[in-house]
DNA sequence: GACCAGGCACATC
DNA sequence: GATGTGCATGGT
């Protein structure tokens, strides 16, 4: 069949919700984290919890100098808790932080670059198989610490998806990925600076509690 | 003092 | 498959 000459209208307004955003928020720098690894220390930090938190947790880490798979997984769970305490849930994500060092340490010896090697697809149900490690846990580690093209999507994203008209509300995870990877170029820097302006734009227009923001670049004028 | 934040697993129906 | 609940700190 032929491409229509109309350019999809999803497509289309996700790209100008993309302009919009980095007119006027610029670029975010994600992740902002110092190595790939302590990506993935974050990514599992941050579940259901504020950055800020994460940033203290991550502090303690280095000051301890323990930003180290190996160093990390023998340290007793007690330790490891307390250090990474400011960060919420520390004894859950204590376990997690565990379970994934020991996928890490053993399936990749560590390596960040062996774990890029890995096919894309493969290596996510790997991530899936580990107890504490979700589809935007997995996804954000794909994306920020392995350069994948894998776009991440977090309730900031399906609450904007859905006030905008993109997706319905009550959306699943799959279908708000679907939209992005089916209606943007496969492209690791635009999927990295996307997820960062929608997270951006969550935290500084408060859309939880306030539906249609007068302020907010994205609302009709 | 209440509410919220860059989730996830598990139990129950 | 859908829904409810526990996990916890720190900022506003």
């Amino acid at each position: 069949m032929a491409k229509s000459q109309f350019p999809n209208p999803k497509s289309h307004k996700l790209r100008l919700i993309y302009q919009r955003l980095y007119k006027t928020f610029g670029p975010q720098h994600w992740w902002p984290a110092k190595t790939p690894f302590e990506v993935m220390v974050g990514a599992i930090l941050t579940q259901n919890t504020n950055w800020q938190n994460v940033e203290k947790a991550i502090r303690n880490l280095r000051k301890a100098e323990l930003l180290d798979a190996h160093k990390l997984y023998r340290l007793p769970h007690r330790r490891l808790a307390q250090l990474i305490r400011p960060s919420g849930y520390f004894n859950i994500k204590a376990r997690r932080l565990k379970n994934f060092l020991k996928f890490y340490i053993e399936n990749y010896k560590a390596n960040v670059l062996k774990m890029r090697a890995q096919d894309t697809g493969r290596l996510r149900e790997e991530l899936l198989s580990v107890n504490g490690i979700g589809q935007e846990t997995a996804d954000s580690i794909l994306l920020y610490a392995l350069d994948k093209p894998v776009f991440v999507v977090d309730a900031y994203t399906k609450r904007i998806c859905s006030r905008h008209g993109l997706l319905c509300e009550g959306a699943s995870y799959q279908d708000t990925q679907k939209l992005f990877t089916q209606n943007l170029k496969n492209d690791v820097q635009l999927f990295n600076e996307y997820h960062a302006l929608l997270v951006r734009l969550g935290k500084d227009f408060c859309l939880k509690s306030r539906p249609r923001c007068r302020m907010c670049p994205l609302t009709e004028k």
